[in-house]
DNA sequence: GTTCTTGCAAAATATTTGCAAGACG
DNA sequence: CGTCTTGCAAATATTTTGCAAGAAC
């Protein structure tokens, strides 16, 4: 996988120390992670209101994505156009509450009502995660 | 369909003119409706608090369900508990905004990694719906 | 009459915008 | 040096909580 600095470079984007090290925290993570997840890893003390221009603008580029679980529960992980996958589906855990892509669970092939087009999906799936359901 | 103030007497919940005019509003409505657009519907003025309360309790006992499209687009509809349908994917127009319950879109079966337990599935798909793809 | 619900005020939280200073290329 | 990004302040929006008055049963 490319470098962060790389990547905003493919993106015409400034290598700003706050968007690299967004991408580098996402990068190394197992699970997706939200925003106050990102800042505690991150060695510079960023204000909010960058931290939300960042992910916005991240967004949009495609080099990162958004995942909301009910409301109010904001992740992030790498979009499909880093990691070279395939869209998938998003676990949920109830018990230790991370977020985690399930690249292997494929997508559905849907069969829309007549007229509706489809441009994208996203499937959540919620229960335990392997290490929950173990100690239970 | 049952009654709006049978459902809340079935459910011990007292029979207040504000829970009962977000079911009955609900019920009568094509799409799933943001908490504005059934305030518009309904005739008395709520606070807002209440109307949170009033939508939190409805959750709760599974009256109505709340979808959460992309952050911030939260729309309500009618549970499965009260419609005897299935477990449904929700349809989000891109153009009109709109949220429709696609209840003949059956839910795929999903074959989880090792150790990972299923509770709950969601699946949101975004594209044009009839009406919208049409005008295209 | 007891219990649950509402409305109001206020707090907590989340998100957006304008603008001047600073960093990137 | 021109352009984009940051940080700060402030505005806006969202959601939650406490409490007294009111409605439901």
């Amino acid at each position: 996988m490319r470098q962060p600095i790389e990547i905003l470079g493919l993106h015409n984007l400034k290598r700003t120390s706050c968007r690299e090290g967004i991408i580098r925290v996402i990068m190394s993570a197992s699970t997706a992670l939200s925003e106050s997840e990102i800042r505690e890893r991150l060695e510079g003390n960023y204000d909010r209101t960058t931290f939300y221009r960042s992910f916005k603008t991240l967004v949009e580029n495609k080099i990162i994505h958004k995942i909301v679980v009910d409301n109010q529960l904001v992740k992030y992980a790498l979009d499909n156009s880093v990691t070279h996958k395939h869209e998938h589906a998003h676990f949920y855990c109830n018990e230790c509450e991370r977020v985690q892509c399930l690249d292997d669970v494929v997508m559905p092939a849907l069969k829309l009502p007549t007229g509706y087009t489809l441009t994208e999906m996203e499937l959540i799936i919620k229960g335990l995660c392997n290490q929950c359901s173990c100690k239970n």
